[in-house]
DNA sequence: TATGAATGAGTTTTCATTCAT
DNA sequence: AATGAATGAAAACTCATTCAT
């Protein structure tokens, strides 16, 4: 976790820091991302990253535990189903979801990576960590669902987790890139590219991925 | 691809190289893998691989290219639903894939790492290609599927393929995993592990992936 | 030499500094031995140092050639052999040098460490400075015994105090360490240790190094 | 130890590393030696020091405890007192010992440094073993020497051994230093202050040193 | 064809020291 | 006086790749 002197820093200075941290981290993988090149692009000297983290891995679990699913948080929202339909807070789910992969796909890029299961034995702890939090999250709302009678009542929550977070994860965003023609880092260069991805466009894919999820788990 | 040098090795010489290459790209990701380690293992020389390959990325690009997907087409097997039906051959190949992940989980690995989007420029080039080849297949047996009235018509092949690929592949394989309460890792060391996931068992978990995707596409 | 803030500082805050200066010296040589490690121990700035000291030699040299000394003679007393038999002062010096090392074994391992021929450029002049006044006192207290008729008059005073000080320096340390079974680092840590060698013990290990020096030299 | 490889190198390349290797050792404490600097004198590539060695704490053990004391018993020999006077043969090993130190100051600063109590935990324990290692052979010979009557019956030879060691080590070593009026580091530089000490020389200062011993300790 | 020694660019990390506040 | 952020030189170590034998 980060230092005292981190959060000290002022705000500019701290927030080009972690831009270009995340635009490493999003870059290449943990064993290929380089302190060297975020001092270098930040214009700051070596021994400042270990003024404000342990190490390498202290900044990667930061950015991958704290600060990226922070900035989710804030670009997502919390979609609360406690009160709303299962199904429509699924949606806005998805559509938010795919709004974050396309606004921010560095950070999404991230995330992703979580996936690798080639990894540092330390790196993949963290993975673990990340996505365990994310999928009882959702096993708690399909519980919910099928309480209410949105679910089928044959439906394993413990098993159709795994399948709706594929669907709305990786599922999604080989949809989202094959729209764009692209991969996620050709998006990173390109506003262009990302404006292609008009919301109407973008609701009409969410609607497939709803359709399939809710036809297939449905009651 | 390899050189003719390569072909002209003995076969136990040669199976052991590749035997070992793959252990290690299923260990570390691609960064992290090691030539080093590689010849060290098989006892011949360093200088030996450039004997055989051109450098680290075209020994890899052949195991992820070639190799891998000749080994898993040999366990496999060749699933033909051009005489079959559509929801047979899905679920004779969910269940086989399954199988292949607990048999041979480090060919398993190879391949799942090609999703991480954080990696060499070069060898996400190469992951790409290897998803389209198996998502363009996919793609015409929905195709088919969608004719002969299995599939519904309101389903667009280009855009499903990518949900039933996340389902198949990382969702499967994330079930597979918290059935075993293990990792990937874990189960290369753990002949027991294995032994846990029994074929009844495999098929109840495929039956659910079935049911998700015959429900949410079916006609 | 210490700044005048040095010794305007508040007694108990000047006596933790030099308390841990010295904790970190004894542990680690000169090269090792960090700064960081010292403030962090403290509870001071960084900069605090510079406020007190020139630089890390300039604190190194103020220990080992006042503080330390100091501290010594403040423990051991001054033996004034001026007035009493030379033996008989030799035999108390032994004895209390015995009793130093084993009741303050980090400032003895300080002194200790001037023995180290590879050093610091810089560092190995303090040592020579430190070990030269040491022997000239000794060289001092030999003529008088010559003088006396207590050691043989054919001893070369200036060749005999190597020996003497070999014999009651690092010989008597051996042999303190060899009774404990430990080394100078175990015994810091245990006060058990430190208890195992009573006076009584001590008493007769002193006597076989002073038996030896009385045998050799005297007259 | 060193690796197949660093015995395969050509004699002159070998020798010309591990002169270099000795002379860094000798003038740096282990913690300041650089293996940079090393590389950069020889005239070779870094990573060529990891072709021969595993690291920096492998290459410096194989100095302190083969290649050290076997070019220290290459020039020595072995002084066996099983067939000779006790006393000759301690007085052969004084003079040797002398001529090592003139001769090749840099072997005896190396062994010598061994004697440092701060240093690495590490290398700490190296360097317990190699004094232990000479301790037991004195040891031997103490105990013979009692057998046969040379050296008095109420010596504890587990006790005189230090003593006789300091002497002969840091002990003589120091009464060199005074007779050149330098220290170790400036005898490497000149070959004149080598000259200065004659054999004559030499041996008074020996026989100064065996004196106080056998007066000391013999019967 | 096989070998394996040599290379050197690159990595993470440490730390005494400076200096603006 | 005290602070503590910034610095950057230097360290140990790794590894794909080359090339003479």
């Amino acid at each position: 976790m980060p230092t005292p002197t981190f959060f000290r820093l002022p705000d500019e200075k701290r927030e080009r820091f972690v831009d270009e941290a995340i635009n490493e981290f999003a870059d290449r993988s943990y064993a290929e991302a380089s302190l060297s090149q975020i001092v270098k692009r930040v214009g700051i000297a070596k021994g400042s990253v270990y003024q404000y983290f342990a190490d390498k891995l202290d900044l990667y679990r930061w950015l991958l535990i704290e600060e990226v699913p922070r900035r989710r948080r804030e670009f997502v929202g919390v979609i609360d189903d406690a009160d709303t339909d299962f199904w429509a807070a699924l949606e806005t789910q998805i559509e938010r979801g795919m709004a974050f992969l396309v606004e921010h796909p560095k950070l999404a890029r991230i995330t992703a990576a979580a996936a690798d299961p080639t990894a540092h034995e330390e790196v993949r702890g963290l993975h673990r960590a990340v996505c365990q939090a994310g999928e009882a999250e959702l096993e708690r709302s399909l519980e919910r669902g099928i309480r209410r009678g949105a679910i089928s009542k044959d439906v394993d929550p413990k098993i159709a987790v795994h399948f709706v977070t594929a669907i709305t994860g990786p599922g999604l965003t080989n949809v989202v890139l094959q729209e764009l023609g692209a991969d996620l880092h050709e998006i990173l260069a390109s506003d262009e590219l990302r404006r292609k991805l008009d919301p109407r466009r973008r609701r009409r894919l969410a609607k497939q991925a709803l359709l399939l999820i809710q036809r297939g788990l449905g009651a």
